[in-house]
DNA sequence: TTGAAAGCGCTAACAT
DNA sequence: ATGTTAGCGCTTTCAA
């Protein structure tokens, strides 16, 4: 490994020459001068040690990211959102954690990163208490969390980037009740996040809405803590068990997620019971395969493109300028129609 | 941000011994002295710089992977597998980047790990060309790479951990075979990789082996080079298209990864076609939501988590001792069977 | 048992 | 226009 020792010595410089020119300090040297240091860097296939010229300014093309498990879909896409807004407007690269949603292991991986010269991470999905982030922050870490919602308690610490999940729960109950839906259920594992109550609220609040004769009901599944590949999928699956032994049937169904409502519609489907003329499933998050499943997942979509550039330059942002004021940036949801949804059977 | 200097003089000792209690030499001081710089850590919250640490040890605990993308779930899967193993085992943390095929960003991605310090790396699924890696060990890192085949013709230059592919696109046709099918597809996106010739050349064997009878055909679909989400179902679905279409219709199709299959699947449907009672449909990676779409995927699987064992281990290995002959791991895969396949129609 | 000091590769004053 | 040098936080000999 060439060092900016060895570029100074083959071109015959000293290495704050090289240095310079590693910098873009070019207009300060002869043309010729700076031509045979080039020609030194090209030779010897010199590449700076990021981690040495670390040590002086205090910073890494590194942004740590904190995510409950790339294994779900929906965070896998946001990841590859952010890996690609950070790569090519920033060349950052990206070290992404997975969490589990384990507040202990949210914290260390946290100190990790810190110890690892990263200045700059975005927390995806922590559990309400953020108290080890606000402690990261005073050691020096420039953090946006997503989807964490911001306790009005207390004077925010840091940017929080929020996709409305009260809209994206009232959007979901709303759809199915235009299309005649009376009798609603919301399927989700069980144990309280920030975004699962808002989903939830947002789904309650448009039942309320629609008047007497509307009921909800809220299905709750005990899922691996640990949650895996397929956890998701079987909440939906064992979700679908009770709602198909219900003596009241819900017509129409939303899930947190679409792992989830694939899940669902398979357990449903295993109960015999068909989608959507049984019942309709809504599913939240728009991921890729959605689209492609059977019948094609009606579901609630999150501009993932705009988050992940907005959480991007926030933190980078904030790196910068520690002492910006902490911002709040709200994304609005869409429904996407496929086909998984229709009216109820009972319907008139 | 305290240092070690800063643990020293409160603990009224030399940085030399905070750095011996870092690197549990205790045995050489005082159990007092060693009482009272654990306090002054605590106390101070200090954590060690590794990035300081590197300069001296020319070590990380980062390890790098460089994959096709991760919003592939098949690669996202193994993904969590190697960051599970590398976090639990070994301490290590893993810099996951997205080289989306492409062997520029790929040479670069390798450099810049380089220059970020990181010796081990992982690569997942690079195209045949292996010149850029073969330059990267020179520069000193150690890497594994995965599913990138062996030219027969060099003397490796590095570890290679293998998939059995030529194994699963064999046991893909033979399952159908088994059912009675006579008239076989192979689905996949036009260009080629190590990993897809090898299916195909199974898939081949196995018909081949099958004797007269049995016919076989390649369907090549153009996918976007960069391949984002959904391009993999949509080369599925395009698949179908000619499928449907074809005079002589296959009764049963391999499709070259799981989310081809489901997009497959997807198309088939479209076009008026039943699975499996039409086509019959297998799929590779065995992905966690194959078990729950319609109808539920027959696969054929890798051992994961064994593969991502053995890649974090070797890649370690090398990068504590690199004059490791370099390696060779196959693995088996594992047929799936689930609902996709069926004998066909015309069988007697 | 403890401490002093050199040096890892680089940056940025400061000097020439 | 170019060079000298003092660190950045840590490890590790070597000396006390």
């Amino acid at each position: 490994m060439a060092t900016i020792q060895d570029v100074a010595r083959l071109a015959n410089v000293s290495v704050s020459s090289v240095s310079n020119v590693l910098n873009g300090r070019t207009e300060r040297m002869r043309a010729e001068t700076f031509a045979r240091i080039e020609e030194a860097i090209e030779k010897l296939g010199y590449r700076p040690n990021q981690i040495a010229r670390h040590l002086k300014t205090g910073n890494i093309p590194v942004l740590g990211l904190l995510v409950p498990s790339t294994s779900n879909p929906s965070f896998a896409h946001l990841a590859v959102a952010v890996e690609e807004v950070a790569q090519r407007r920033h060349n950052y690269r990206v070290l992404v954690c997975n969490t589990y949603r384990d507040q202990r292991l949210e914290a260390k991986m946290l100190d990790d990163l810190i110890g690892l010269g990263i200045r700059t991470v975005i927390v995806i999905s922590s559990i309400g208490d953020e108290r080890h982030i606000d402690a990261a922050i005073n050691r020096g870490l420039a953090v946006v969390s997503y989807d964490s919602g911001i306790s009005a308690s207390r004077t925010p610490t840091h940017d929080h980037v929020l996709p409305d999940n009260t809209l994206a729960g009232r959007l979901a109950a709303e759809h199915l009740i235009s299309h005649g839906h009376k009798r609603l259920a919301f399927a989700k594992p069980r144990g309280e996040t920030i975004s699962r109550r808002q989903k939830v609220e947002g789904f309650l609040a448009a039942i309320e809405a629609a008047g007497p004769g509307h009921s909800a009901q809220i299905i709750e599944v005990d899922a691996g803590s640990r949650f895996g590949d397929n956890e998701l999928s079987k909440v939906g699956f064992d979700a679908a068990r009770q709602i198909a032994t219900m003596k009241e049937r819900p017509s129409g169904v939303v899930a947190v997620n679409d792992m989830t409502a694939i899940g669902l519609m398979a357990g449903l489907r295993d109960s015999g019971l068909s989608i959507p003329d049984d019942v309709s499933v809504v599913g939240m998050d728009n991921i890729a395969v959605a689209e492609y499943v059977w019948p094609p997942l009606t579901t609630i979509a999150t501009p993932v493109k705009e988050v992940a550039e907005t959480m991007v330059e926030q933190a980078l942002a904030r790196a910068r300028n520690p002492d910006l004021p902490p911002a709040e940036f709200s994304f609005p949801p869409v429904l996407v129609e496929r086909q998984s949804v229709t009216r109820p059977r009972d319907s008139i």
